[in-house]
DNA sequence: GATGCCAGTGTTATCGTCAACATTACCACG
DNA sequence: CGTGGTAATGTTGACGATAACACTGGCATC
């Protein structure tokens, strides 16, 4: 049943009151040496360690976050928790993970629960727009910071990356290959991530001759295949593929296997966010990369100061991204080497 | 700073006492249908949600669990954490993710904070034999279940897999196809989850006229690097290689490719514990894989069953291994096809 | 019609800790 | 020598919820 020494078990066995225990352990006033020392020792014996959720009760801090994310199983996702977990411990706080699946109803029965468990703050990757957790957070005065995803009028601090001009350096890298037929798979329009990296990977055409096929509608590996087949019949056909996300990017590279298409010789493929290094059996796939480790970090950074001074304008940290060049994009196939 | 409703504001505005709605939300006394329409309203209205952690000074309960393990990034311990939050999330539970990157020290720190948050019960992966981990544990009458490892007569339950018989039955996979000399990559001597796997491959020998060379003092993916140079020296060579972890079997891949050696028709390599399908390029590695997400799911079922009767010996639950034979390993390369 | 039971509600105390306010004792100062 | 300050400790009550017990009134039972 879980029973722990209590500080009055500590003050008897030390021969105080509970409150110059509290004061031994918080520093919160004057103790004198000998009973300090009495204190501490008792304190040893006995294991004491004080309660957070009583202590909670009383000063509204738990030192408890809770992260919100769609799938812990998805790396991002992972290393992202890694970060925040790594920070919140260094700060000597616990990390509470969720998973939605993207769904909005299940964001907001976390952020209900987190709220009633007296969490102190919340780290949400939002499935959609999120604007009932948002109103939630508000209403409860709930310190949430939005990770990954960009909030349009956000009342809320947010850490991410420039996710269109990762976009676009991936484009201006292909079109600087020669690449002048691009195809590129997204999520269905309205997830806030995949729209914008639409739109950076559009704006790297303006003045350009070349040409991009959006195809939509692609959530997984599995629809990744399918939008992959689409452009193989298309004429001309693409001779680079862009998918916006990992998942994508995997299922086309498979889906482009299974067709006997050979990467990059035959048509090069680029995608947005890493694959951990550590686990492929290969490290082969150019990639814009976000800091999913920093960004958690970062989060957690920010998530604890705005508890401790809840003020205040929401911040925007903007982290870098990182073009990572390894074997997946190549020239296109009929480009005759000039010169 | 985080405000919401209490218990007392719903009471207020339904004119009765907080009693009376304490009983309305856990339906743990009599109630006049038309008090509980207002009480319900009254909630409704106020988006009240009870206090946690108030229940938690009060009942010992907070519904809320933690897991321990070495680090979330490990795709194997990604599967285990989401099934563990799909189960504890089934039940109403939150989960608390800890890393310790096999750190005992840490593994006790984690504990002590668990302890002090009130968290119900903990799900634990143990670093080494987790010996502080388990006295303490017991001490605070912290229920307590592991999970993979075996723990030679722990008083805690358990959950995990008979990695033994696994490891035979890979052995026994190669000495069908006709390999008989085989590598096997393991961890430092001292890790049970590997001694047991090096226990059971040797077992496999028993009787046959194979023979087997077990490199320890692998850690991960660059050491296992060299436990495969030494390996491609031997004379005989090794016609497969057995690598007791995922991160061995990734490291002794890279390594093959890296000295021009073709898998599997220069030298066959099967490894333990999978790698998420989804994330692969190419499902190709034959390996013995335990079932990470149920294993999460089983942990938490079992854990909560001794937090609500706190009883009684240990449970132990074996769950079933799975040889996936995928394409890394085939019969030895001189093995004249005869007949 | 007294007795007892039970549904429906309220009262009080408590979980472990800490904020706020006492209380004591000693010392400095004019 | 009284006044006031401060260091060192104690006392009380509150955080939000619920367990344990107490009360009220209606109805069945003999």
């Amino acid at each position: 049943m879980h029973v722990r020494p209590t500080i009055r078990d500590v003050a008897a066995k030390a021969g105080v009151t509970d409150m110059t225990v509290s004061r031994v352990v918080n520093r919160s006033g004057p103790v004198s040496d000998a009973v300090r020392a009495r204190v501490e020792r008792a304190i040893e014996e006995l294991g004491y360690v004080p309660s957070r959720i009583a202590r909670g009760l009383r000063s509204r801090r738990t030192h408890t976050l809770a992260l919100i994310v769609s799938d812990i199983t998805n790396p991002f996702f992972t290393t992202l928790a890694r970060g925040v977990e790594d920070a919140a411990s260094d700060r000597e706080h616990l990390v509470m993970v969720c998973n939605t699946d993207e769904s909005e109803e299940e964001e907001i029965r976390y952020l209900e629960m987190l709220s009633g468990q007296n969490v102190d703050g919340v780290l949400l990757v939002p499935a959609k727009g999120a604007e009932q957790a948002r109103a939630l957070a508000k209403r409860r005065q709930l310190p949430l910071v939005i990770l990954e995803r960009r909030i349009p009028e956000s009342e809320h601090s947010i850490v991410h990356c420039d996710t269109r001009a990762g976009a676009r350096s991936m484009m201006q890298y292909l079109l600087g290959l020669g690449h002048r037929e691009i195809a590129i798979l997204a999520s269905p329009i309205g997830i806030a991530t995949s729209d914008d990296r639409v739109q950076g990977a559009l704006e790297a055409l303006e003045g350009s001759d070349a040409n991009a096929t959006v195809f939509h509608e692609l959530l997984s590996r599995d629809t990744a295949a399918k939008g992959v087949e689409r452009c193989l019949g298309m004429v001309p056909r693409p001779t680079a593929i862009f998918a916006l996300n990992n998942l994508l990017t995997i299922g086309a590279l498979r889906a482009l296997r299974m067709h006997g298409a050979r990467v990059p010789e035959d048509i090069s493929l680029g995608g947005f966010d890493d694959l951990p290094e550590p686990l492929l059996e290969r490290p082969f796939l150019t990639v814009v990369a976000q800091p999913a480790y920093e960004m958690g970090r970062a989060g957690v950074e920010l998530l604890i100061a705005e508890i401790s001074k809840p003020t205040s304008a929401p911040t925007e940290i903007v982290l870098p991204l990182e073009l990572v060049i390894r074997g997946s994009i190549g020239p296109p196939p009929n480009s005759a080497p000039e010169g």
